[in-house]
DNA sequence: GAGGGCCAGGTA
DNA sequence: ACCTGGCCCTCG
């Protein structure tokens, strides 16, 4: 044989690479045998990124092993080049991506997509900073702090402290103290020589634990947000795969972060939407930590104020045990929680402003902004006597009802009257072009449709023929300028939307903010007001209830302890009854429980396929489902121009949805069956995308 | 997804 | 005898 450029020696060792192309087509989902030319063996090493020829054209790809044979009868193709000899994909993260793939019926390559950042050559150069310790050093077991006042506590630590994987179902106690909790549970781990992984849900929680880890010796820790730029992204990546920290802290994306010797896995407010990744395969963080602590060993701790079905879901599997407080700890910390009933107060209090805040949160608001404890409303006769000495035992934090300070006002949504109704029949205000919501942007605007735009000037009640309209949901602006003038020369500070503020002061001021958005008070708000908790009980949403309890747990776990939360909402409500006793964990088994007899997640597990109507139909009929699979519609779905991503323009196809729920035990089995049938599409070049996505966040 | 082979049916 | 389009398969 002639010996060409092209036929230059082979590795003498373990010739034959296995490589992940990056390629996110089901049928290609698997390892593709290339040879490793002599000049690339010793860099061509399990883990790195390479460069082949794939189907006549170059790819990425990740070198996944090397071997002595192939099993593939052709002819092997060569390596082009190692793209960086650097180890990006670890076995552990391999193999959790290609657990996460299994489970959500996605591919690898698109795993892999979220879990490795993109490589910048300059960080990946960069020698380990100078004076950085090449070998971590193992830090001393740090004191349990508030730990204490959670009976499995001392337990959930020495198991950490001993390396055993436990799981705990985490109910935090309400107040500032949990991002230190965390930071203990790492720094514990830490101790025992093992690597944490937290995720929280946005940069504010994160700044929180950044500064928590700071406290306590941990090993080094740095935080991952989407945020950073490519550089410093991928320098912070490759120092936790270096091992130069044994902590990562970071937002979603950060649960594939690859932390050497793992040994806990930490999630904080595992309801919180921003868990949900939005691209395929569409992987939440709960799930995607669970299967990592699960597949890796390793212990977990999961939960935050409020309790998801689908924790209590792991609960009542046996995966993860509850850890909860002490419930004189819990009377301690929680604050004064009383429900004020819309509708009733409504119809005494004249003003329009009053007509939405009954007097109760009126006068609550008052006496905490002023710290006049004799205009109190709280009736501190009936309340336990532990709570008020626990009060003033509290070093640094003035007892909540006594001293003035920022009053939270929790409003639901941004914006101004953000949904509009008729005003006699309370049907809700929609555009006549596209059917979708009318919203009023300003004090005297027109009122427009928040999907096509379309102006409705002249609006008339197409049920009753009324033309005036009434606030459906208020936002914070509207709340903001009713509050202000019931409150004259009172400060008044809003949060929410692209204007989040991260903390306010101990000075008396009403703060208005958007759930998710509440600014930190120094010390402590000295009341809240949880307002429109009826439009937010009232959204036709599985999660409703749960979500509304979650919002205003958040909410009312920001303020002092015995200080005053009056919450809107009819106080016979279930999610009212377990804020005021602020028992998330007994809600939340019942909400299960209730979802179990309706068959409805977390119960069941549901896959949702979505497309255009005819590729729905044949997806659905085609694919080989379990015997046991249930298919739901098709139906339409409601996407009006520019709502569905960046396919739809003005003249796309309308979207239909199927949804197919099994039995949980069969979980597995449907996304192998839907992978499957999107294999056989994408192999037949079937032309419209049909979307699958396994346990959907709203199963509306 | 891209490229290619293969067959059917039509065209010169 | 040759071109074209559709179908289906492989891709290492």
């Amino acid at each position: 044989m002639a010996k060409g450029p092209k036929d230059q020696a082979l590795s003498a060792r373990l010739p034959v690479a296995q490589v992940a192309v990056d390629i996110s087509l089901a049928h290609l989902d698997r390892p593709f045998d290339y040879l490793v030319p002599a000049t690339m063996d010793s860099s061509a090493v399990p883990g790195c990124r390479v460069r082949v020829r794939f189907a006549g054209q170059l790819v990425d790809g990740y070198l996944l092993d090397r071997a002595e044979s192939s099993e593939h009868q052709g002819r092997l193709a060569r390596l082009e080049r190692v793209t960086s000899p650097e180890p990006v994909l670890t076995p552990e993260i391999f193999d959790l991506a290609r657990a996460v793939a299994d489970r959500y019926a996605g591919t690898l390559a698109d795993v892999l997509r979220l879990a490795i950042p993109p490589r910048h050559a300059t960080a990946e150069r960069e020698a380990p900073e100078a004076g950085h310790p090449a070998h971590v050093e193992v830090p001393e077991r740090p004191e349990p702090g508030s730990w204490v006042r959670y009976p499995a506590g001392q337990a959930f630590l020495a198991a950490l402290a001993e390396g055993r994987p436990v799981r705990a179902a985490w109910s935090a106690l309400p107040g500032p103290e949990w991002p230190a909790e965390i930071a203990v549970a790492a720094a514990t781990a830490a101790a025992a020589g093992r690597g944490t992984v937290i995720v929280v849900p946005d940069a504010r929680d994160l700044a929180r634990v950044d500064a928590a880890l700071a406290g306590v010796p941990q090993g080094g820790h740095v935080c991952l947000t989407a945020d950073l730029g490519p550089a410093e992204r991928y320098r912070r990546w490759l120092a936790a795969r270096r091992g130069l920290v044994r902590v990562v802290a970071g937002t979603r994306a950060a649960m594939f972060a690859p932390v050497c010797h793992l040994g806990l896995v930490v999630l904080w407010d595992d309801g919180d939407d921003l868990h949900a990744e939005p691209r395929a395969p569409y992987p939440h963080a709960r799930e995607v930590l669970a299967l990592r602590a699960h597949r890796s060993g390793t212990a977990a701790l999961i939960g935050g104020f409020a309790r998801t079905a689908e924790l209590t879901q792991l609960v009542a599997a046996g995966w993860a045990r509850p850890l909860t407080g002490r419930p004189d700890a819990l009377r301690q910390a929680m604050p004064h929680v009383r429900a004020a009933p819309d509708e009733a107060e409504l119809a005494r209090d004249a003003a329009a402003m009053t007509a939405r805040l009954p007097s109760l949160a009126l006068r609550s608001a008052r006496s905490a902004l002023a710290g006049d404890a004799r205009s109190a409303p709280a009736d501190r006769a009936s309340a336990p006597a532990d709570r008020a000495s626990g009060q003033s035992d509290r070093a640094g934090r003035p007892d909540g009802a006594l001293a003035g300070g920022p009053v939270l006002v929790q409003v639901p949504r941004r914006g101004y009257l953000a949904a509009i109704a008729c005003a006699r029949c309370r049907a809700q205000a929609r555009c006549a072009v596209c059917g979708g919501p009318l919203q009023i942007g300003g004090s005297h605007e027109v009122p427009g449709c928040r999907w096509c735009g379309a102006l409705a000037a002249d609006w008339a009640c197409p049920r009753c023929g009324s033309d005036r309209l009434r606030a459906l949901v208020t936002g914070a602006a509207r709340t903001a300028e009713e509050l202000g003038r019931a409150f004259p020369g009172v400060p008044v500070r809003t949060s929410g939307g692209d204007h989040v503020l991260a903390e306010v002061s101990v000075e008396p001021a009403l703060v208005i903010a958007t759930p998710g958005a509440e600014p930190v008070a120094a010390g402590g708000y000295a009341a809240a007001l949880l307002l429109d908790g009826w439009a937010l009980l009232g959204r036709p949403s599985l999660r409703a209830a749960e979500e509304t309890l979650r919002r205003w747990l958040n909410a009312a776990a920001l303020v002092r302890p015995g200080a005053p939360v009056v919450v809107l909402a009819d106080a016979a409500l279930p999610a009212v009854q377990a804020l005021i006793r602020w028992d998330p964990v007994t809600f939340s088994e019942r909400e299960v429980a209730e979802r179990a007899q309706l068959g409805f997640p977390p119960a069941v597990r549901m896959a949702a396929v979505t497309g255009p109507a005819p590729a729905v139909a044949d997806f659905v009929g085609s694919a080989g489902l379990p015997e046991r699979a249930e298919v739901l519609g098709p139906v339409l779905v409601e996407t009006p121009a520019g709502r569905n991503g960046p396919e739809s323009g003005p003249d796309s196809e309308p979207q239909e949805r199927a949804l197919i729920r099994v039995p949980r035990s069969g979980g597995l089995e449907l996304a192998r069956a839907l992978h499957a049938a999107q294999a056989q599409r994408s192999a037949r070049k079937e032309g419209a995308v049909v979307r699958v996505q396994l346990d959907p966040a709203e199963v509306a």
